[in-house]
RNA sequence: UCCUCGAUAGCUCAGCUGGUUAGAGCACAUGACUGUUAAUCAUGGGGUCCCUGGUUCGAGCCCAGGUCGGGGAGCCA
């Protein structure tokens, strides 16, 4: 018997087991709140309608302590699953000790180095549901057509593509590295059976500290036989409906937990511009409007509101600090103002934070030069000026990935693309169609420095039947990120893998 | 690697221009309260002010070096 089910047991005597997730009690009745994994319940214990044995028994549960229970389901419209249950035995298994977690706010440093316990609560709860969910639709949209999943391996003697730092192991006295991307694996598996994805873990050994980046985390790389880069952009598009659109339905309540408006995502309906990279550069440095939206104004007007919002929020600080000096004032009433006060100054760090920022990437946007790659920044003043995942394609060859298929109308470009997600989460996907000609593949290796007797094995399959092949790779957390709309990737994953983060 | 912000009670944070015994809320303990939603109210216990050195009659506060953490750039999913 679970929690998530108490609506199908209104009127009947149920039990339920689980922690405490808390407790309020006054004089006659105990007020508990059980968590059971599928839910949250509010439990009851009326001093007038049970043994004293088992309100004492309430009376001791403390913070995460487990126990067992028996009751009536009663609906009340108060209740966040509109039920409650009225307890009528109680069995602990054991009572917990003080739990660090507090029914406060807490800072991250913290919270990470208690992740294990963390994820009881009910955000990273809902956060952990929707990831699953998320999962589970990747996986019914590939089966469903005809993709067959086949995972590349995590232990690599060379490092593919050659443009970011790796994990080195030892191997039996060989160096070997941890996978950066499975996508040359997936090219093999594609041409042997049509349509294939990878899931699986992936390493990147660089020093990044933003909100956005893993050293461990979740790729799916589906790589498709027989599609260009036109084809691709359609799968990515179907794709991303399918699983926001699942999402949506079947999390209601786990999005209503974590406070997500919903209104971007419902979007998702709507097509994906679609904008080359010339379009992309002449959007960032603002000689071309978005819907009437001009991204260097939209920087300006949104750093003139970031400051005036710091002046609101110092002067609300200094008027509740000024307020609490107020002689006589109920502690109820300071405790409430001095919540608001540690709360408000959270605020005001996050948005100096902004405003220390947002210069540098008006600068980044103003200076842009045509043929760099898009940096966080760029993808950042983009994504801000649409209300759906952009796809950005046709790339100039230089800064991309060795294998991508030069455009055969303009040989400057190559045929990748990028998959920006809106409210300025920026890239979720990168991925395109893959050149065929051997000829250019060994001259685009040789270019990259690249020890040309690694990728022998890749050369292969443009020697036996080469075919127009494309694919991609999706951030699983990234996407979790953007659907949930958190403030860090580190909210995606049960257990992130930082710089400096191996436990717990 | 570079830029930037920070480290004070179990947690979140105050601490003024360097000055006597370092404060608040939450959490915890005890008591009060019959419908609470981070319940409320009263009382109480709780400190290596990150480390090392320096300036000073005097350092949580100033200076130098270090450690650890947040955010950003680069790199990327």
């Amino acid at each position: 018997m679970y929690i998530k089910d108490l609506s199908k047991y209104e009127g009947q005597e149920v039990t339920l087991r689980g922690w405490a997730s808390n407790r309020r009690s006054s004089k006659g009745l105990e007020f508990v709140i059980l968590r059971d994994g599928t839910g949250f319940c509010q439990c009851i214990v009326d001093a007038t309608k049970v043994a004293a044995e088992v309100f004492e028994k309430a009376g001791k549960l403390k913070l995460e302590s487990s126990f067992s229970l028996k009751g009536k389901v009663v609906k009340d419209e108060r209740q966040l699953g509109g039920y409650e249950v009225h307890v009528s035995e109680l069995e602990i298994y054991q009572i917990a000790e003080e739990y660090p977690i507090a029914k406060k706010e807490h800072g991250v440093d913290f919270l990470t180095d208690n992740r294990h316990l963390w994820l009881r609560s009910s955000r990273q709860w809902a956060i952990m549901k929707i990831r699953n969910r998320i999962i589970y639709s990747i996986h019914q949209f590939f089966q469903e057509n005809e993709f067959v999943e086949m995972d590349a391996p995590i232990f690599t003697g060379n490092a593919c593509e050659g443009t970011t730092n790796l994990f080195e192991t030892n191997y039996f006295d060989e160096t070997a590295y941890l996978s950066q991307s499975g996508q040359l694996y997936g090219e093999a598996m594609a041409m042997a059976m049509g349509r294939i994805y990878t899931f699986g873990p992936t390493f990147r050994a660089e020093k990044s500290k933003t909100r956005r980046h893993l050293t461990e985390f979740w790729m799916i790389e589906p790589e498709m036989a027989f599609f260009d880069i036109f084809d691709n952009m359609d799968l990515i598009e179907a794709f991303l409906r399918r699983v926001v659109s699942d999402v949506l339905r079947d999390c209601k309540n786990e999005l209503t937990i974590i406070g997500r408006d919903t209104a971007v995502l419902e979007n998702i309906t709507k097509p994906f511009p679609r904008l080359t990279y010339d379009e992309a550069v002449r959007i960032i440095k603002g000689e071309q409007d978005v819907n009437g939206k001009n991204s260097i104004k939209e920087l300006e007007t949104e750093l003139a509101s970031v400051l005036a919002a710091i002046e609101a929020t110092k002067k609300e600080i200094a008027e509740r600090e000024e307020k609490i000096k107020t002689p006589g004032m109920k502690k109820g009433e300071i405790g409430f103002n001095q919540s608001k006060i540690d709360k408000l100054k959270q605020e005001l760090a996050d948005l100096e934070e902004q405003a220390r920022n947002i210069p540098q990437w008006l600068n980044s946007a103003r200076n842009f030069t045509y043929g760099n790659d898009l940096g966080g920044s760029d993808e950042t003043v983009i994504t801000r000026l649409f209300d759906v995942p952009i796809m950005v394609y046709n790339w100039p060859h230089a800064v991309k990935a060795f294998y991508l298929k030069r455009d055969p109308d303009d040989n400057r470009f190559a045929r990748g693309v990028d998959v920006l997600a809106p409210e300025g989460y920026g890239e979720i996907v990168g991925g395109g169609e893959r050149e065929t000609n051997e000829q250019m593949l060994r001259e685009k290796i040789t270019e990259h420095e690249l020890p040309m007797e690694a990728f022998e094995w890749y050369l292969d399959l443009r020697k036996y039947g080469s075919v127009p092949h494309a694919g991609f790779g999706l951030g699983l957390e990234r996407l979790v990120t953007w659907i949930c709309k958190l403030p860090h990737v580190r909210e995606s994953i049960p257990f992130p893998r930082m710089m400096g983060r191996l436990l717990p």
